[in-house]
RNA sequence: GCCUCGGUAGCUCAAUUGGAUAGAGCAUCGGACUUCGAAUCCGACGGUUACAGGUUCGAUUCCUGUCCGGGGCACCA
C-alpha cells in the first residue's frame, strides 16, 4: 500500500488523518490539520503528530484519552517500528531502519530524488533581477537576482513552466537627460571601457544641471518628447543605451549563472497603457484628482494610486496592470511571482488589489527582502559607500584563491582559480540566500565571504570530501559494484544521517511554496552537519565488506542531494575544492 | 500622524507558521590529524525571546498597549 519513494511525510499524514477519522466517525474533521511534522527533538521520535490535542480543543473532550484512542484503533504503517504518546497528548512516531533504507534505495534509483511533480502543466512567470538601464548594479541589486534565480529554479525541478522575466527599467523621464548629456558631454572612452558607469556619470551630471538651468530642463524635455514620438536619432540612441547597458549586465548574469527566458522591459508594454486606463474607467475604478487620474483605494486602506499624471503621462502602477494583463493573456500563468525590496510593499499591494477589481484571474504574488545595508549607514551614491557588484565578485574569488592555494597546492593554477570562481560566487549566493529575506541585512565583508561554519564551502567541502572518497573505492575496490548491497543503518551518526536525507524533497516543496531558498539553505547544511559527523567517526573505507558498500552508498546519495540541492540555490558543486 | 516590517546568546542568524527542554555559526575556552581530505569533528561557556498585559492544555509565534529601529505614504520605480 505504500509506495516506497512517496514523501514519509505524506504518507504518514494521510494515515493519521485516516485513523483520526475512524476513531470519530461522527465528528466533523474538516479544519483541523490532522498531519505529522518532523520531529524538532530526535528523543520525541522521528514524526509527531499533535492532531490529538487540536481534536480535544474542538470536541471539547480530553486529549490523552484521544491519542490512546488512535494508539488501540491504529494498523501500522509497513515503515512504522512504534508509535507511543508522550507529554500532553502528542503521538510521536518511529520509523523502522528497514522503512528508511527502502526510501533511500528508491532515491537512489530516481533520478529527481524523489521530488513531485506538482507544477504539471502550470506555467508560473518569475519577474526578478530587473535593473535599471544606464545605472550599475551594485550589492543592492544581488538579492533580488540570486533570490529570484533561486525560486526560479526550484519551480522548475517541481516541475513547474518557468517563465524567467527581466522586466528592465528601461524607459522614463531619464532618457531625456541621457541623450541630451550623451549628445553634449559623453566620453567615448569611458563608454567603451565602463559604459555603464560612464551612462550613469551623464545622467547624474545632467540631472544636476536640470535642477539649476531651466534652459537646460526644457532641452532635455524636447529630446524625451521626441524619443516618445519615435524620432528615428533619439530611438536609436535609446537602443544603444540599452544594448550597451545589457551586455554589462550579462557578463555579471554569466558569472552569476543567472539566464533568463525574456527581457522585456517597460517599454515592452508602451501602447497598451492608454488602453489599461481606459479599461479603469470603463470599470469605473479610476476618477479624476487634481488633473491627475487616480486609483481611491482609501476604502480598502490603501493610499491613492496614480494611473495616469496630469502632464498625461503614465507611471510604474499603470505599466504594471498593463504587463499583467499582457502576461495573462500570452502565457495564462497560474502565478506571477515578483522579487523586489520591501520599498515596494504598498504598490504591489494597491497593483494587486486593481488586478483583482479587473477580475485577472492570476495570482500574484510579491516577495519582498529588506534593503541590505552598512552596519553605519545605507548605500546612496551621494555617500559615495556603494560597493559595486563586480568588485564583490571579485573580491569574493581572491579571498577564496588564497585558500585554495593553501589547502590544494599540487592543483595546477588553472584549477585553482576555476574553483576558487566557484567558491567565492557561492560564498556570496549562500550569504544572501540562507537568512530569511524579511529581516534586515546589514552587510560586513566578513559575514559575506565567511569560508567556514554556516556558508556554502562548507557544503561544497562535505560534497569535495565524498568525490574524493567514492573515487577512491572505485579504485580500491574495482570489482565491487555496491548496488548489490543492501543499505542496512545501525551507527546513530547512519541514522541520523539517513532521516534527513528522506526529507529532500520535503524542503524543496516547502521551499518552493513559501518563496524562501532559506527553507532549503537550512536543510542543506543540517544535511552537511550529519554527513560531516558521520565521516568524522563512522568508517567506511576501513570497514568490512558490507557495511562498506552501505555506507558507500550513503555518501552517492548524500553527494547527489547536495549536487542536486545546491544547483537549486544556484551554486557549484566541484569535484574537488 | 497613518500604514508596514523587524527587535531572540557578546555578534550574525534559525525555530517545521500555535507544540514538548528556544537551536546553529562566529567569537572565547578545552580536546581530536603517522589512521577514508582538519575549509573538519567532539565538548564547554553563553537566554526574563525589547517591555507590560491578554487569549489556552501549550505563545518567540496570535491579540492589545508601550519603547527602540528600518521602510513607505500624489504625479520616481
Amino acid at each position: 500500500m505504500i509506495k516506497p519513494n512517496q514523501l514519509i511525510e505524506t504518507q504518514l499524514s494521510a494515515w493519521c488523518a485516516k485513523t483520526f477519522t475512524a476513531c470519530l466517525p461522527a465528528a466533523d474533521l474538516n479544519g483541523v490539520n490532522l498531519g505529522v511534522n518532523a520531529s524538532r527533538n530526535e528523543q520525541f521520535g522521528d514524526y509527531q503528530c499533535d492532531a490529538a490535542m487540536k481534536l480535544a480543543k474542538e470536541l471539547k473532550s480530553n486529549p490523552r484519552a484521544l491519542a490512546q484512542q488512535f494508539v488501540d484503533t491504529a494498523d501500522l504503517p509497513d515503515l512504522v517500528e512504534k508509535i507511543e504518546i508522550a507529554g500532553p497528548g502528542f503521538i510521536n512516531i518511529y520509523l523502522k531502519n528497514e522503512g528508511l533504507a527502502n526510501q533511500l534505495t528508491a532515491m537512489l534509483g530516481d533520478n529527481t530524488l524523489g521530488l513531485p511533480n506538482l507544477g504539471k502543466n502550470q506555467t508560473v512567470i518569475i519577474d526578478y533581477s530587473s535593473p535599471n538601464v544606464a545605472k550599475p548594479m551594485h550589492i543592492g541589486h544581488i538579492r533580488s537576482t540570486v533570490i529570484g534565480n533561486s525560486i526560479d529554479r526550484l519551480y522548475r525541478a517541481l516541475g513547474y513552466n518557468v517563465i524567467a522575466d527581466n522586466h528592465l527599467g528601461d524607459w522614463g523621464t531619464q532618457f531625456g537627460l541621457i541623450i541630451l548629456g550623451y549628445r553634449e558631454f559623453a566620453d567615448m572612452d569611458a563608454l567603451k571601457t565602463a559604459p555603464v558607469e560612464e551612462l550613469e556619470r551623464i545622467y547624474v551630471t545632467s540631472y544636476n544641471m536640470s535642477k539649476e538651468d531651466p534652459a537646460w530642463r526644457d532641452r532635455a524635455k524636447a529630446e524625451l518628447v521626441k524619443l516618445q514620438q519615435g524620432d528615428a536619432e533619439n530611438r536609436a540612441l535609446w537602443e544603444k543605451f540599452i544594448e550597451l547597458t545589457l551586455s554589462e549586465f550579462n557578463r555579471i548574469y554569466k558569472r552569476l549563472d543567472v539566464a533568463f527566458d525574456l527581457y522585456r522591459g517597460e517599454s515592452f508594454y508602451n501602447d497598451q497603457l492608454a488602453e489599461t486606463v481606459e479599461k479603469l474607467q470603463q470599470a469605473g475604478l479610476a476618477e479624476e484628482s487634481n488633473g491627475a487620474l487616480i486609483c481611491n483605494l482609501e476604502d480598502d486602506g490603501l493610499a491613492v494610486a496614480i494611473v495616469r499624471k496630469s502632464d498625461g503621462g503614465y507611471n510604474y502602477t499603470t505599466t504594471d496592470i498593463a504587463t499583467v494583463a499582457s502576461r495573462t493573456a500570452e502565457f495564462q500563468p497560474s502565478e506571477i511571482i515578483y522579487v523586489t525590496d520591501d520599498r515596494q510593499q504598498l504598490h504591489f499591494r494597491q497593483f494587486f488589489h486593481i488586478c483583482q477589481k479587473l477580475n485577472i484571474p492570476t495570482k500574484l504574488t510579491h516577495v519582498w527582502f529588506g534593503l541590505m545595508r552598512l552596519p553605519e549607514a545605507t548605500f546612496s551614491t551621494r555617500e559615495g559607500n556603494v560597493i559595486k557588484l563586480e568588485a564583490l565578485l571579485d573580491e569574493a574569488e581572491a579571498r577564496a584563491l588564497e585558500v585554495v592555494k593553501k589547502s590544494s597546492p599540487d592543483m595546477s593554477d588553472e584549477q585553482q582559480r576555476e574553483v576558487a570562481r566557484a567558491v567565492g560566487i557561492g560564498a556570496i549566493k549562500y550569504t544572501d540566500l540562507s537568512q530569511n529575506p524579511a529581516s534586515l541585512v546589514t552587510f560586513t565583508w566578513e559575514k559575506a565571504l565567511a569560508m567556514d561554519g554556516n556558508s556554502a564551502p562548507y557544503l561544497q567541502y562535505a560534497y569535495a570530501r565524498i568525490a574524493s572518497v567514492r573515487d577512491k573505492y572505485a579504485a580500491k575496490f574495482p570489482d565491487i559494484n555496491p548496488d548489490a548491497f543492501p543499505i542496512i543503518l545501525t551507527e546513530e551518526q547512519e541514522r541520523r544521517l539517513a532521516i534527513k536525507l528522506t526529507r529532500f524533497a520535503a524542503a524543496v516543496e516547502t521551499a518552493a511554496r513559501l518563496h524562501r531558498p532559506s527553507v532549503m539553505a537550512d536543510y542543506l547544511y543540517d544535511l552537511s552537519q550529519a554527513y560531516s559527523s558521520f565521516y568524522q567517526n563512522v568508517p567506511f573505507l576501513k570497514a568490512e565488506e558490507g557495511p562498506r558498500e552501505s555506507r558507500i552508498r550513503l555518501c552517492e546519495l548524500t553527494a547527489s542531494v547536495l549536487k542536486n540541492g545546491l544547483a537549486l540555490l544556484g551554486i557549484e558543486t566541484p569535484e574537488r575544492i
